[in-house]
DNA sequence: CGACTGGTTGACGAGGGTCAAGGACCGTGG
DNA sequence: CCACGGTCCTTGACCCTCGTCAACCAGTCG
């Protein structure tokens, strides 16, 4: 199988490509009927870029990928974190307003956006490709009271309940993400994210092992916290 | 006509009500050459509520509508400032997520939302409202990277920038919203939001007529701080 | 005229950012 | 096997931006 290695600077776009199938079944997402390219991308390697022509809409098969947005001076924020299931890259134009990178090793497998707004207007893709979107535009709007409102601990307490609902794997969160990436994603320092782990720790709320696996111990309070 | 009068508490919801046809041309929208109910809200009335059944879509004809969010202890985030000609209240499942009031007096029309998704499955229809939900979601996480990352001063160059774009009215702003809202759209607090007017003010940026009437006197130097 | 809503300005403090040092973990290679 | 380098994480000290609290001002309506 061919994969990328890490790299430092994650700018290049040259994917190794191998041709597929999409597999029906085992696969809760939309009726994607349509022949798809599977790809695969190093930790760190760019997906498509702010900016780029959108001619492909993905689907992660597995690994995370994070959507991000840079200012001039490299202030980032990350809108989103797209686990194996998710769809990622529309856009209302042809151009990718944010940058996709992959936040671990990931497989994808990439839609020619053509084929899915065109292709034969099948009412169901259709209805589904906007179900889709407005599931996700309700996240960020929900996103958008977190950065708005919600202090740090709160912020990080969220987090966690939102990624231990994604994962679905019984109060044991594994993250995929380094603090600076968390902290991108929740507007803070990844200082603040630490101290704020190190504070739900000290309420007895949550169990550290490693850094990347966190042990929600109280979800209920946690809830209650969270906003 | 029927209008209601201003209210402290903006709860209750019985809008009055009009038939009327949807007017088509003089209208960029989407093609929605369909029956739409003419409704009339009077300032800080609720047009619909947070929990609420989403039957409806709305498209503003007249006057500011405010889409918000509550934390349980009050906080309120604003996620959009709707104009006339913009469509809001679709929603991804049949509840709708957030809560939308009148700014100012508003009219708007009611589109039976198991029209417009079932209706035919028009694949333009169709096309229209994937595109704004789309557009919706590329304005709704520019925001997260405003509210995530911006500091105060940005932030309002930012909204007087948009306002200034979307109103189209050569360098002067009108404000329909009180510093309040503004605030609660900005994630900061109306004091802060007035000391960055003040701001803007004695740096010669900006004229203040009243505290409604903005002129942009330096659009350059504006985009250029506004990050 | 007085009451109300909305806006401005000031003094002060806290939450989180910045800067800096050091620790934990991991793969590589001697 | 351990040393080494790199990446990631934690923790502390300090400071700054913005929130809080409060007083006062301006415009509007009855």
């Amino acid at each position: 199988m061919l994969t990328q290695t890490a790299h430092a600077t994650p700018l290049a776009h040259q994917p190794d490509i191998a041709l597929s199938l999409h597999r029906k079944g085992r696969d809760e997402s939309p009726s994607l009927g349509v022949l798809g390219i599977a790809m695969s991308f190093g930790r760190n390697m760019e997906i498509y870029a702010e900016g780029e022509s959108a001619g492909h809409v993905y689907k992660v098969v597995s690994g995370v990928v994070r959507i991000s947005n840079l200012l001039p001076d490299g202030r980032r924020q990350i809108s989103a974190f797209h686990l194996p299931g998710d769809m990622f890259g529309f856009e209302a134009d042809n151009l990718h307003w944010a940058s996709a990178e992959a936040v671990t090793q990931v497989k994808v497998i990439a839609y020619k956006r053509r084929i899915l707004l065109a292709g034969g207007g099948s009412t169901n893709l259709g209805r589904d490709l906007l179900h889709l979107t407005l599931v996700e535009l309700r996240h960020t709007q929900e996103h958008l009271l977190l950065l708005g409102r919600k202090n740090a601990l709160e912020r990080v307490t969220t987090f966690l309940l939102d990624m231990d609902k994604r994962t679905k794997a019984g109060s044991v969160v594994e993250l995929a993400m380094p603090r600076h990436d968390i902290a991108d994603y929740l507007g803070l320092t990844l200082e603040t994210v630490s101290r704020m782990f190190a504070e739900l720790k000290e309420r007895g709320l949550v169990r550290l092992e490693g850094a990347r696996r966190v042990h929600l111990l109280d979800k209920q309070q946690l809830t209650s916290m969270g906003a």
